[in-house]
DNA sequence: TAAATATAGTGGCATATACCAGTAAATTTC
DNA sequence: GAAATTTACTGGTATATGCCACTATATTTA
């Protein structure tokens, strides 16, 4: 297995900074594979998402994705440039919009599928295949509102 | 502990967009106790890394931090802009340009180094303070060149 | 039901982060 | 030692992502 041998810093002693280097790295690992395809791995993980939400409104997505509401819907605009995703208004609900896939964003997602799966089997096969299942466990549990409620309600410096 | 009620998402399966997304909302949280002092968690976790480094190249501050060079001297500009760090030529490489805190960068980052412990604190209380050093590891595993090489080198498609 | 409030989304602005092309300086080749 | 190559950094452009202010709708209050 590989061994780190990263000096001294911030990450040894910082959760958060640990966390988004870590993201930057794997980021870029699964980019590299993404990209015959022309899609970032963040676009194709909203692809992924939006397809599997069927119409989901704008701000589920956002939730779902623990991501802003606003930073969302600055994400999906080269996606709706690009003919990939289209935003319908809800019948009931004239504020909610609801986002799918087009037909093109849809064979685009199935075109990419392959390549996302090498990259998790990758994955998988240098970080262990159990523990890449436990991690993306704790990851889900961090992203999670309770985890949020659980960190901000434990105040350290005094109680 | 808290836990996890998400419904199905691209994260279950997919071990990239699981560490962006506990990214996110781990960044938020840290966000919000570091606000008082002005700076974004990103801002403050560069001027930790470049205050263990003592005039650290550029060059090797980017890979430390796992980043792209651009992308750090970028990141580097609104830090300048406010005086917090400087760049000072290499005396014997003239390509070379070395970052350090100027001393209001210190001085900020001493003022805000107890808002980003508490952050740490809270965040060893709800996850658990041995949870929380064996994640940093793990972060740290995934975040090195070994396993980047180890993911690059595991073809799952042949071979 | 009219007024107050809450909800969903949009647009502007700022930082985070990547790639690429270009520049300048050092190193290697021949 | 001049030419080719490599290295370190900069600037442009594009996506990622957050906050705030604003608009349009719904919902709740009085």
């Amino acid at each position: 297995m590989a061994e780190s041998n990263t000096p001294d810093g911030a990450w040894n002693y910082c959760s958060n900074s640990a966390l988004k280097r870590a993201s930057r790295q794997l980021g870029q690992l699964y980019e590299d594979l993404l990209a015959p395809s022309g899609l970032k791995i963040t676009q194709y993980t909203l692809l992924t998402q939006i397809k599997l939400g069927r119409e989901t409104p704008l701000k589920l997505l956002a939730e779902a994705m623990v991501m802003d509401l606003s930073a969302l819907g600055h994400t999906l605009k080269p996606l709706q440039r690009d003919g990939l995703v289209e935003l319908v208004a809800d019948e009931h609900d004239r504020r909610v919009k609801r986002v799918r896939l087009t037909e093109k964003g849809n064979r685009l997602w199935s075109n990419t599928n392959g390549l996302w799966r090498e990259a998790q089997a990758r994955f998988d096969a240098a970080f262990g295949k159990e523990a890449s299942e436990n991690l993306r466990r704790t990851m889900d549990l961090i992203a999670s509102p309770g985890f949020a409620a659980a960190f901000s309600g434990a105040r350290q410096d005094q109680d």
